[in-house]
DNA sequence: CTAAAATGTCAAGTTAACATGACATTTACT
DNA sequence: AGTAAATGTCATGTTAACTTGACATTTTAG
């Protein structure tokens, strides 16, 4: 999804490593979040959220994102039901 | 973690399942989230968020909360490389 | 009381968010 | 140019956040 981190880390002029060891997460893990591989965990987007004083909301863009996972795909042909079948 | 789902639900008089099919989610994802079971997606944090119009962190309460995922347990013993290793 | 609705919970399967380790490429400094 | 730091990226493995389906228990209403 969409953030802002690497402006926000670069104006802080925190590396990616650096940025991890704040949140307790890998390098890699920042790096893929902040180029939006892929979603971040609840806490990691807090976590990340706090070093920047912010709102998740103002660091990850869920208006402009495109969602991938879940809520789409799958959940389309088959309702109707939506009960637990009993 | 500590949420205020349940309150915020029944104050608008919702159902776990009816909650679950307007963010997208099963009945047991919500029952679970609702109970502290499992974190939530960032995307259905989001999403139960915007239901109630509140901020995510209205919702969830990180404060409050235990960690029991990452950033404890392990990443404890094995620092002090940090780098790469090359 | 009784039936239905709501909720709780378990089992099994899928998927993606991580971790770690390794190597390649880019950026920045002298 | 040379080198070190920063970043990008891939492979492999683990784990937890989901899904569906089923059944048990609790709550609500007639």
């Amino acid at each position: 999804m969409k953030n802002r981190i690497k402006e926000l880390r670069e104006q802080k002029g925190l590396t990616q490593e650096q940025l991890g060891t704040l949140i307790g997460a890998s390098r890699q893990a920042v790096n893929a979040i902040e180029a939006e591989k892929f979603e971040p965990s609840i806490w990691i987007a807090y976590d990340i959220a706090k070093v920047f004083d912010c709102a998740i909301e103002e660091i990850f863009l869920f208006e402009e994102s495109i969602r991938k996972s879940r809520a789409e795909c799958s959940r389309r042909e088959h309702n109707g039901h939506s009960r637990d079948s009993r």
